[in-house]
RNA sequence: GCACCCAUAGCUCAGCUGGAUAGAGCGCUGCCCUCCGAAGGCAGAGGUCUGAGGUUCGAAUCCUCAUGGGUGCGCCA
């Protein structure tokens, strides 16, 4: 729906081109001070500029013409020539039962939806998921779910790391381990065992081991790479052994992804895409795009605008495997080919120019116009000593044992807060779990996405003041208020909402601003807006609910718009907490 | 070396295309449960927005320089 500043704009917008001034000057917004009046338009100062004219006698022009429409009760003109607009009850009233009464829940609804893929997983089979993946997984679907609510057809693809060189480590530290493996016998090309050789709690060990390995020791490495080339080269038994490592990875990422909310509907990875490469290579070649370059062959993508030097796309190694760069450049070929519109990646920003290097080369393919593919990239996750992320021990920490370790704490918490003759809750488990995800989601969502990202684990764990524990306590105490009020939501949102104590007019204001928050939201690929505005929300109303009785009011009509006020609220903040992944308990 | 990003309250951070008295959470001080859930509400203290110039009627925001951090720069992903 449209957002009460937009119509608030849109009113003084006209005024403006009455004046004839630019009418997207009159943009409205709400106040720096809201002591003066809830909303302000700056836009005097700026057409005062532009036509060369006296700010303060223009914006007297504009007040006289806003005096006349019965929207405002008050018009002020302050300071070089800002305009304080206070609108009327009645008309933030008749905003309001539009919200209530709009089909789409007051969310931002773009008219021509799109077709996009979302690729915020990326996580290497072998390893676990660990705290730097957090970030990904639960910004990509905060989005994924923030943009379908605004309508588009929105596919997510999991991507996962198994094609590059880290494939041929396994292989080969594996085939050091354990030479006998038929994996390894060159002249057997069929009937390898059903059941991998290892589990992923085995790949955990060999994965670093073998990473480490190559690092130190360049033999190590060049056995490596030669299993790469080999493994996309197609020789069975690595393929074999290769499929292993996906079955066991696969089964224990969904188990991880499903604690935390994630799903994926594309369970895709580089190696998806290996048939394409050739073929895309091919038309490389056939718009004469492809280089040679000291026995690899390359895409120059550097342009004289460039204020950085861009290294070109690496598309053939020399020895003749492929890397990241191919493999992106392939899924979009693939990606095209199916129809999405849009491509978004949800990636550490320190790859940023990888994909320019991509985005660029597929532009060249015409694939995609280059603003239909986006880094959505996120802030590198360090620890508080500025350096990256480690645990005590100097390990990296489990998501799975970060999670535990936030639901522990929540039960804790939920285990003080029994009252004296209460009953152990049965669903206890459940609601720690919900309440620890929240803290955890939300004090990573309301972050911005693109800066850095100081991983505290105190404020992952804090139930107090913003937090995720926060929005949940709001809803559920207004729960409980329907409860009290011998009432549901479906019943309690039928009543008329009269504005009259400030405390509500300020809530209905602030949820005024749903479509304006999901909308920018949206556009900006940022989640955490929408998380200010949920918080904006939970506040009001807790300001709200210690201002005013709701149940315990006596006067029914004022009973009755109260608790249809709380039910718009209710409604709009278990919107936003849906498009968070955050799930609202009964009772905390 | 070259390039990009960042520097705001004791701490962690917001601050949209330049606009009024720079905001929030935590922490700190003081109040509020005979009244719908105190994981809450109210009030308060706390800032030369790293420094120096410049543009502008007006700069945390734009430009230049300096200092201090971070990041990237083809055969890892």
């Amino acid at each position: 729906m449209i957002s009460i500043t937009q119509r608030l704009s849109a009113l003084v917008g006209e005024t403006f081109a009455a004046e004839g001034l630019d009418a997207a000057l009159g943009a409205v917004r709400v106040s720096d001070r809201p002591d003066l009046a809830p909303f302000q338009c700056n836009g005097a100062l700026a057409a005062a500029k532009a036509a060369k004219m006296n700010p303060r006698q223009l914006a007297e022009g504009l007040k006289a013409r806003l005096d006349a429409l019965d929207a405002f009760d008050d018009v002020t003109l302050a300071g070089p020539g800002f305009l304080n607009l206070t609108p009327t009850q009645t008309f933030v009233e008749g905003l309001l039962a539009e919200l209530v009464s709009d089909s789409h829940g007051g969310a931002y609804l773009r008219t021509d939806p799109e077709k996009v893929i979302l690729d915020y997983g990326g996580p290497n089979v072998a390893k676990p998921l660990h705290v730097g993946h957090l970030r990904s997984a639960i910004i990509g679907q905060s989005l994924k779910n923030i943009m379908r609510r605004a309508g588009d057809e929105v596919v997510g693809d999991i991507h996962l790391g198994d094609w590059g060189l880290q494939m041929g480590q396994l292989i080969a530290e594996i085939r050091r381990r354990q030479p006998d493996l038929p994996y390894f016998d060159e002249a057997k090309t069929d009937g390898f065992p059903e059941d991998s050789p290892v589990s992923v709690t085995d790949l955990a060990e060999i994965y670093p081991a073998a990473s480490g390995a190559c690092k130190e020791d360049p033999e190590r490495m060049a056995e490596a790479q030669q299993a790469t080339a080999e493994l996309q080269g197609g020789r069975p038994g690595y393929r074999a052994l290769w499929q292993h490592f996906i079955d066991v990875s696969h089964a224990a990422l969904e188990t991880d992804y499903g604690e935390l909310g994630v799903q994926f509907e594309l369970w895709r990875g580089e190696a998806s895409v290996d048939p394409l490469i050739q073929a895309t290579v091919e038309r490389l070649e056939a718009k004469g795009l492809l280089v040679e370059s000291d026995g690899a062959r390359v895409v120059e993508v550097a342009r004289d605008t460039d204020k950085k030097d861009i290294p070109p796309l690496l598309m053939v190694k020399s020895n003749g495997s492929v890397g990241y760069g191919s493999t992106d450049l392939a899924t979009l070929v693939e990606r095209a080919d199916e129809g999405f519109a849009r491509c978004i990646y949800v990636v550490d920003k320190r790859q940023a120019e990888h994909f320019v290097q991509v985005f660029r080369t597929a532009a060249r393919l015409g694939l995609y116009e280059e603003d239909h593919m986006e880094h959505a990239g996120f802030g590198t996750m360090n620890g508080k000593d500025g350096r990256p992320f480690k645990t005590r021990e100097g390990g990296v920490l489990r998501l799975a044992d970060l999670i535990d370790m936030v639901v522990g704490k929540a039960e804790e918490r939920l285990r003080e807060n029994d009252r004296d003759g209460d009953e152990v809750p049965a669903d206890r488990q459940d609601v720690a779990r919900m309440v620890g995800l929240a803290a955890l989601k939300f004090a990573d969502l309301s972050n911005p996405r693109t800066t850095d990202y100081i991983f505290d684990l105190d404020r992952f764990v804090a139930f107090e003041g913003k937090t995720g524990p926060y929005l949940l306590y709001a809803s559920v105490r207004m729960r409980s208020v329907f409860a009290k009020a011998g009432t549901t939501i479906e019943e309690a949102a039928k009543g008329t909402i009269q504005l009259t104590e400030p405390a509500e007019i300020d809530l209905a204001s602030v949820m005024l601003g749903y479509a304006d928050a999901h909308k920018a939201a949206y556009e900006r690929r940022m989640p955490h807006l929408l998380c200010e505005h949920a918080y904006a929300v939970a506040q009001a109303f807790s300001k709200f609910y210690a201002a005013c009785p709701i149940a315990n009011e006596d006067n029914i009509t004022v009973r009755s718009s109260r608790l249809a006020l709380s039910a718009a609220t209710f409604r709009q903040l278990a919107d936003i907490l849906a498009q968070l992944g955050i799930a609202v308990p009964d009772h905390m």
